[in-house]
DNA sequence: AAGTGGTCTAGACCACCTA
DNA sequence: AGGTGGTCTAGACCACTTT
């Protein structure tokens, strides 16, 4: 039971994160291979001299991370890869939407129409009803790259409409808005063809290969407030993950 | 400083996990908006009558839901929906790997080759170097889904080469594989069109918009075994995630 | 000075598994 | 019975922000 690291007291980093990085570097260096079982969690307090609850929100986070994998009764065991938990995420679009000068949001079209038999059923409003209908282009460093098509419901005894459209603006989304009147939203991603009038507009090539983003937002009494997608031409952005221990 | 629930300290459900709910359920019921101040910790404890741990703990899985966030010598308060964090995962994609008996994986060809220049310098070595080339085809239920390519580096010093292609085979890399030799690796999902090849195999129409999934593993030793990608098409499989408070 | 989030302790008790 | 993970307590101390 030897230690092969110690927890700096002295340090500003937290014990719980120190042993955290002791356990990950030990995984990493071969150590503990992939099924192989760890110290024990009380094992682990003789040895680094930390109380049982560090060493627990030490292996809290080793499990969030999918790295380990605890069994109760038996013993806390490294894991192998699962892609299945495998998460991408859209940092790099936040990225683009962080420079407000650099990245300019440029609003094609703005108007009042009446709902389409889907875009009523996407609201839960019936067919012919008016809704309010964007058209986004969004720059980065004046070369398009994001066309954004977008129907918020429209309720002219409550209107909070300039809210909003401030709210479901592009900044206000990629940022950590706060007051925001949505309560939660749902994201599909899939993979398309540029059509003429978007391939136009985001300056690549018709039928060439983009990524869609479809969005559908609810207010805090659970109606749809909106529906839309995003579009975005391949070649310009891509998304990544890392899987596995990386340091 | 009235409570509007409470613990019960009967139930198997732990009392973080408990207050997590309360909380979530008060901001998604508009007790409290975003921006606005949650109740100070100790405030809780006294509420509910529960340890500081324990209310810390609650903290802080709100603040991995990107539900709340915290200043320290402020307090705590409601974020608002932030894109910037959303994830995608490939739950659905493992969902398809887990009968084992209804899903197939067909090895349409694997075999020895030269690394082309572009494969050598993915993993890392020269070029015209000996490589493994595996092409695979899974099927969700008699349906082509899934078209897998890669290229494994052939190390004929140390032949764990089957135990490489096992670990890399597609039901393995789903699951939670115990005993890999990969440690870690990165992907990177884009969207594409399905050439004449593929399309036929995938029984999909040539040029119709696909997804595509790269993937680099490295082994312990932070060498490169394996690059390659999957290919599906855009309509029989895609992506969700969901953002802000769903119960 | 008082209130806030953030870390940590040194035990306790429970549920579960193996022997 | 003894070891394992899992929860919880009732304090302590610190760093930070506001008054």
């Amino acid at each position: 039971m030897k230690k092969i690291s110690e927890i700096d007291r002295e340090s500003y980093e937290p014990a719980y994160a120190q042993l955290v990085k002791i356990i990950k570097q030990q995984i990493a260096s071969g150590d503990f291979l992939p099924g192989s079982q760890l110290p024990s969690e009380s094992s682990l307090c003789r040895s680094f001299g930390i109380s049982p609850m560090t060493v627990r929100r030490a292996i809290n986070l080793l499990l969030e991370q999918d790295i380990v994998k605890t069994i109760q009764g038996r013993g806390t065991f490294v894991k192998g890869l699962d892609l299945g938990n495998l998460q991408f995420d859209l940092r790099e679009l936040k990225t683009l939407f962080q420079d407000k000068e650099l990245n300019r949001v440029k609003i094609l079209e703005t108007r009042i129409v009446s709902a389409q038999e889907n875009i009523a059923r996407k609201l839960e409003i019936s067919t012919g009803k008016r809704v309010i209908f964007l058209r986004r282009l969004m720059f980065r460093e004046s070369d398009p790259l994001l066309y954004h098509i977008e129907y918020l419901k429209y309720d002219p005894k409550s209107p909070i409409v300039e809210a909003q459209m401030d709210v479901t603006s592009l900044t206000g989304l990629f940022q950590s808005s706060e007051k925001s009147d949505i309560k939660k939203g749902i994201l599909t991603i899939s993979a398309t063809l540029l059509e003429a009038q978007e391939a136009a507009l985001l300056n690549a090539k018709e039928s060439s290969p983009a990524m869609r983003l479809e969005h559908t937002f609810f207010s805090f009494d659970n109606r749809t407030v909106s529906f839309g997608w995003f579009i975005f031409p391949a070649e310009k952005i891509n998304f990544s993950a890392k899987v596995g221990i990386w340091d």
